[in-house]
DNA sequence: AAAATGTGCAACCGCCGGTCA
DNA sequence: TTGACCGGCGGTTGCACATTT
């Protein structure tokens, strides 16, 4: 039996907003507040609308201090950086981005940044081999593989794996440590306890796929070091969500997210065997995807893009610690600690 | 000029977790 | 302890407008 739903569809007003309506839910919260109860409000100030549909116009559109459109250059870097570390959270993702709602991002990301990213895959690759049947047998292997992996691990896949290339077009697993987009801790620690419940094999084969000081870094670390799990509390109790909304750091919910922490390795796992089994068939599309970095590098912006990938000191020693730009360390901190305690590590 | 196609975005839908009686 | 209610979230839809054919 399905749950009962929110207001009586039958006499709410759907659809766009009106300016009078837009008036009066915003005089009146700006007046009385939402009173706690956005369900009965509409009631109390005389809408046809179902309560949630008022909650979104207002935080969406009539509060304060919102901003739509004209996304920055820093922006946009901000949300790639934080949709490849931690998915499709918007409303974590908008808590780094004062004025910004979380549907504001999400459409915006859908719309333009995706494709500006990833969307002239399939053009370039049409271009590079319109005559050759070995590609159409790649392109079938790639739809295959693109449909066996959750959309949004794969789109960030390519994102972590575009962002080396643009660094390093002519090495896509050389050695060179700077060119790897370097692991906060909490995810190599992540990394790390997937292994740890994996088959040894596990790390050799992510070592084989993606031969770097990286990997090899984490391998050793797994190999040597036992993660404290006491750690995370010791995280939790220092309030390292920085300036983030407090309504943002609930733990993960929604759907495809695990509820156990077997079933959040479990699809670690997973996804890691399905990347090491197409290694091939993403090695030989890489090549060509690298026009799609050329927008991003237009106007110098390459820097600018890459700068929160990248060591600005120039130190390639350190695997892990320095990766974040400083202005966002501790909110990082947080993203991450609330990604782990999605999974239930 | 008209039709087809693409794009951007506001709004809706359904699910989930927290709260409280 | 349980179940109803509510807020919040991410995914999806639908429509207006823009661009291309």
């Amino acid at each position: 039996m399905g749950r009962a739903p929110c207001c009586d569809k039958a006499n709410v007003k759907k659809g766009p907003w009106s300016p009078e309506e837009d008036t009066t839910l915003k005089s009146y919260i700006e007046t009385n507040g939402t009173g706690g109860n956005w369900i009965a409000l509409p009631q109390k100030i005389g809408l046809k609308r179902c309560g949630k549909s008022c909650r979104l116009r207002w935080l969406n559109y009539l509060r304060p201090n919102i901003k739509h459109g004209g996304f920055t250059e820093e922006e946009d870097n901000i949300i790639c950086s934080l949709y490849i570390s931690i998915g499709s959270r918007w409303s974590i993702i908008a808590a780094q981005l004062p004025g910004r709602t979380d549907n504001d991002i999400k459409n915006y990301w859908n719309t333009r940044l995706k494709k500006k990213l990833l969307g002239k895959r399939k053009q370039s690759t049409n271009n590079t081999n319109n005559n050759s049947l070995m590609m159409n047998q790649k392109d079938t292997d790639e739809n295959s593989y693109s449909n066996s992996l959750s959309s949004s691990a794969l789109e960030r896949l390519q994102l972590h794996m575009q962002l080396q290339t643009l660094q390093n077009p002519f090495g896509f697993y050389n050695n060179n440590l700077s060119v790897w987009p370097k692991l906060h801790p909490s995810q190599e620690k992540m990394i790390q306890i997937s292994l740890q419940n994996s088959n040894n094999n596990t790390m050799m084969q992510l070592q084989s796929a993606f031969p770097s000081p990286q990997v090899e870094c984490l391998e050793n670390i797994s190999n040597s070091v036992p993660f404290d799990a006491s750690e995370n509390n010791d995280n939790n109790n220092n309030n390292h969500y920085g300036s983030m909304d407090a309504s943002s750091v609930a733990p993960i919910r929604g759907q495809g997210v695990e509820k156990s922490s077997n079933e959040g390795i479990q699809r670690l796992e997973n996804e890691l065997d399905e990347i090491l089994n197409n290694r091939n068939i993403i090695a030989t599309t890489m090549e060509d995807e690298f026009d799609c970095f050329k927008e991003m590098n237009n106007n110098g912006s390459k820097d600018q893009s890459l700068i929160w990938w990248s060591n600005e000191s120039g130190d390639t020693k350190s695997g892990s610690s320095n990766s974040w730009d400083s202005s966002t360390n501790l909110i990082q901190e947080g993203i991450f600690q609330d990604y782990e305690l999605g999974y239930g590590l």
